[in-house]
DNA sequence: AAGTTTTAAGACAATTTTGTCTTAAATATA
DNA sequence: TATATTTAAGACAAAATTGTCTTAAAACTT
């Protein structure tokens, strides 16, 4: 896998969020409920982006999360970026330390493409572009693709 | 990481592997002392690689391991496949199970072409490619970037 | 004010990945 | 044949990731 558990479950909660108009904090039990995700570890992930400040939260009754500014103006790369830190974007396949264009590894220059259309990709798409896309197209957000977008 | 350690750890190997000529084999310590890797680590890791008909071994002094073809004929795809499986070039980035054509997930499209993109450049990409600009621009392969190609 | 609901924080456990060590088996050499 | 060298195999340990549970703090409701 790309990205480590908590970065997709992190992408998953952050586009269904995108999904839902007007400004009510969304329970994060109802969350980990309908995306099939355990409570307590949605729980932490969802504060990292909290603590990113992509998210806001509210404690008590009628509490939750909700996106800290419209889906429009948060795209994919912030989310991973918060949870799974840049390097995917930045650093080479090989992870050598030192690895740069003073001395660089053998495959620095063939992933260094790759790895720009990967940034370009997930810098250009926003939460809404996914959630406007999976909400009319009735798509995939859950293992067994039960999930209603409401 | 893109890839797990152990499948960098095969690749820097392999490409190492592949820019020495003739058949003679070549000792896993000896490797592993030039790479900078943990010995019985590096042992395992290539056992997975012979294991996959990538690399032949032999035992007693005299032995070690070298490449079963020649490093022409094989590709970075296969290094990557025989250790970590082949989901990064065929699965979707939220991994979600039933995700494909039928009902994808959100990110499945936009996904889809830098994966494509990604199994083009592995597997169009050689060991020798890798060794013979390694060894002709004197490459990093080593974090220290001190490994000298003989 | 008291009780309920919810996130925050952190201890703890399970699993996976990474790394170490020991013994066995095979091959070469003396 | 005996010994040294090397891979094979597997037990074991350390570290990172993933997942569970408990308690505290904040906000709402009655």
């Amino acid at each position: 896998m790309i990205f480590s558990k908590s970065c997709v479950y992190g992408l998953r909660a952050s586009i269904y969020l995108a999904s839902i108009s007007g400004d009510k904090y969304i329970s994060i039990k109802g969350l980990s409920d309908k995306l099939d995700i355990s409570f307590h570890f949605l729980t932490k992930i969802l504060q990292e982006l909290t603590a990113a400040d992509l998210l806001e939260s509210m404690k008590g009754p009628k509490g939750g999360v909700r996106l800290s500014r419209s889906g429009s103006e948060i795209t994919l790369k912030e989310v991973v970026v918060a949870i799974d830190g840049p390097a995917i974007f930045t650093e080479c396949v090989l992870g050598l330390p030192g690895c740069g264009s003073e001395k660089p590894c053998p495959m620095h220059a063939m992933w260094e493409d790759t790895r720009d259309e990967i940034n370009e990709v997930f810098m250009n798409t926003t939460l809404q572009n996914m959630s406007k896309e999976g909400k009319a197209k009735d798509l995939r957000i859950t293992p067994d693709g039960k999930f209603i977008w409401s």
